[in-house]
DNA sequence: GAGTGGTCTAGACCACGAG
DNA sequence: TCGTGGTCTAGACCACTCA
């Protein structure tokens, strides 16, 4: 499919990719370290480094500072299903993968205010949803609620749970999503590199008298999850469009 | 919102994007040599590429091989509305944008058997449709039907026109999201650097009978292109879900 | 403190683009 | 041909992890 890649970490990389495919290398596997295979493979660091960032950016293999190279252990892949959520259902439909949720209060800035259609400074509570699959980071949620919407007794502070069940009816559910490079923060707590591209979902959901209800900010590690969104068109529908 | 990135590269594309920004650097304007650059900010040489690859990566910079970087012409976003379109409506709602669409034959085979839900080897068209903003390229899809839902009178070949209205009605749209690293030849194709996300979005259509009319395969680059899908939820779809 | 990855250097050599 | 970017080297020094 895609031309033989000439330069020598490509090749490197091919494998290193092939060891781990055949069982060579298994997962949770420490690879030797960088100076170790550079003179194996008769290269310099930085050239063996780009062939391990490569291996990174396909998520076959994880790099932890002062420790050494891991081979993963595979990622299912997850789907996060678009259109907004029913009471029960969280974000991400996945069964072992718990969620870590860390409440707080803020107050409404930047771009917030704009996404959530509120004036500057009103009170909002945030959830920072971190989810887990084993020990490994999987994915983040920042969700933004008004204060007068979330439940009043509802503790600042971590709790590990599933989130609440505070949907509201919902009227639309509104979904930006775009691609980019992890922030570096995003790649620290995802602990994943930064060269890995990840799927960025903004939520917006509004409620029946038009009121926002909800804003939510995801990276999906592009390695790991996907989204799906379904559309029926049915007849009036389309008249609708036109 | 970000902390300050304490890498000597980070510094540097913080430099010149501000150069950028201010307009002390103008779309178009070619940046002085690696060279140069590397000796005026005292780094080397890989240190100063390491700050142009974060550029290119945002969008800001065009590398030319032989020939130096560029300032890009300030790509405007265009947003990909999901749910399927209509008859006229092509897929990017973009006025300014051209499209060149190459149309060919082939026959189905591997991930397309699958998403076509046809039986390999089945006749399809292809529509490979890159699109121009100017004179640079903005996005790629390709776009599969099977042959006998195809106009018989189109021509294999080049046409320069827009995706002719070749929509049966349509039932149901599943759209697949996913974020990645370009593969060599779509970063060749769309001129961009091979680590900038793209937005990846494989779209299958359905229609009424539950037959596949069409698949889709979008690539649009993550510094250019959002997706947005709407979702209206009546308490009919909400009642549907449980 | 021993070993690991993270960053950076100074410079070599090759490949591409334009005149 | 000349200037540009593309790749690579050999090695220095710092930062982190873990025993």
């Amino acid at each position: 499919m895609t031309q033989p890649a000439p330069t020598r970490w490509h090749a490197i990389a091919d494998d290193l990719r092939n060891q781990i495919s055949v069982g060579r290398l298994k997962a949770g596997d420490r690879l030797p370290s960088e100076t170790q295979l550079a003179s194996h493979y008769r290269v310099s660091t930085p050239t063996l480094r780009n062939a391990l960032a490569l291996l990174q950016g396909e998520g076959l293999v994880e790099k932890i500072h002062g420790s050494g190279n891991f081979v993963r252990h595979p990622l299912r892949r997850t789907t996060y299903v678009g259109g907004g959520y029913t009471s029960s259902a969280p974000p991400l439909v996945e069964e072992d993968l718990h969620t870590t949720v860390h409440a707080s209060n803020l107050r409404a800035h930047g771009h917030l205010t704009a996404l959530l259609n509120v004036s500057p400074r009103s009170p909002l509570m945030e959830f920072r949803c971190l989810s887990h699959q084993g020990k490994t980071p999987h994915s983040l949620a920042r969700i933004y609620v008004p204060r007068d919407l979330a439940p009043a007794d509802l503790p600042e502070g971590l709790l590990v749970a599933r989130l609440p069940d505070l949907r509201p009816p919902l009227a639309l559910v509104q979904e930006t999503v775009s691609a980019r490079l992890p922030t570096p923060d995003e790649a620290t707590t995802l602990r994943i590199s930064s060269a890995l591209a990840i799927l960025c979902i903004t939520r917006v959901a509004t409620d029946t008298t038009g009121r926002v209800v909800e804003a939510a900010l995801l990276a999906l590690p592009g390695d790991r999850a996907d989204a799906v969104f379904t559309t029926h068109h049915t007849t009036e529908a389309r008249k609708a469009e036109a």
